[in-house]
DNA sequence: CCCTCAGCCTAAACCCTGTAGGCAGAAAAC
DNA sequence: GTTTTCTGCCTACAGGGTTTAGGCTGAGGG
């Protein structure tokens, strides 16, 4: 096997590529290294530290994740937004779990402030425009969304829901079903002091709320 | 320092401790041995591996969180008991994180299969039975709850939503809300081809679906 | 007394991360 | 052409971790 120079984006795919095949775990810079036919201290000058490495790894999975929700929400409103988003998120997990644990990590500050990252955020807002949700109402409508295709794509993962009939796709569907009509029927906020302040802006700044992770 | 003899709980506890203090990535036999004042090597008399060293801190954290849950939502029904249920979850991992996280993690079976994962679910069904679900729907709406429930937390420790404002108390407060309103006005499956066999038991193989993990 | 065993120890194999310094070949400069 | 620079790899090594194997010691039992 005649070895090509390696490069920063060489390192990061290989190390995406175990991570899918092996789990996030199994990323170590010996094991690219073996993968890549050279010896490990070589791979510094491509990579920063361990650290970077799985940074790379979720710039690559945030990439992905973003393409697949824009494609599946594209053209697409209301339940069925919804349903598309949700479900892009789900078959992500599924397709790539390495590169879908490498956003359940903290990352560093380039990863958050990624455009893939503001990105993502956009998609999830506009799906939530979809549904009369007042303006201010939004940012936690995000959060909660977020955190509920996480919550429950991590549970499936590490086989929480293994215990009991039914299988999950029959749970996912109904956390589909239940997650539109929450959206549809948001509740009034019972506390009437809203802050002036708290426009729901998605900024450049903003990381996802919606699934990746931040510093 | 006199060196009372090692026991299996004793060692667990000290992991628990460390993990509390430095997070989970932190509890290493090596880092355990020195806190202890022993070698290495003299852990494994009274642990297995580095794997059930980790497992026995899941359990103790799995025990801690049910006797949580179970003090907030005794004598509660409806809103509050859901409240009393979140915000149990929450305290918990505010309370102890490497607690929390060792939760997050694929378990051994004896984990999944212990009285308090058992009590998890039941605590938990307890809460669902205050709203009006359909008793096939209960498994489901149990599932999102754990899922939510754990997402949001696992978001809020990673920092996803650190990057607008409001806080993250003000969307915790929005999310209880949303999922007392959600519980009930719980959407109807639109398919009628309920599965004879998928009652909603809690037998006694089920680990829960709340929060903690399985292997 | 001797034997057993619990519970610790050391030694060592193997793995990992990261730093320091060296080497070789290609490209640029003279 | 020769010399210099720099990229991109190498080895060596320090320091850390996990685990297995075998040894030692003291307490308890026969």
């Amino acid at each position: 096997m005649s070895r090509a120079p390696l490069n920063p984006s060489t390192v990061v795919a290989e190390a995406t590529a175990l991570a899918d095949e092996s789990g996030l775990d199994a990323v170590t810079l010996s094991a690219v290294a073996r993968r890549l036919g050279v010896r490990t201290p070589s791979l510094y000058f491509h990579v920063r530290d361990h650290a970077a490495l799985l940074d790379g790894v979720s710039t690559v999975a945030l990439a992905d994740l973003t393409a697949r929700v824009a494609r599946a929400v594209a053209g697409r409103s209301g339940r069925a937004a919804l349903a598309g988003l949700l479900q892009a998120h789900r078959a992500f997990a599924q397709d790539a779990p390495g590169r879908w644990q490498a956003l359940q990590r903290r990352t560093g500050p380039d990863v958050a402030a990624s455009d893939a990252a503001r990105t993502l955020v956009e998609l999830t807002d506009a799906v939530l425009r979809g549904y009369d949700l007042p303006p201010d109402e939004r940012v936690h409508a995000t959060r909660l969304l977020g955190a509920t295709i996480n919550g429950y794509l991590t549970l499936e993962r590490v086989g929480s829901f293994d215990h009991r009939e039914p299988g999950t796709d029959v749970s996912w569907d109904r956390a589909v079903d239940a997650l539109d009509s929450l959206l549809r029927g948001w509740p009034a906020a019972s506390a009437p002091a809203t802050r002036p302040g708290t426009a729901p802006g998605t900024g450049p700044g903003t990381a996802p709320e919606t699934g990746s992770t931040a510093p």
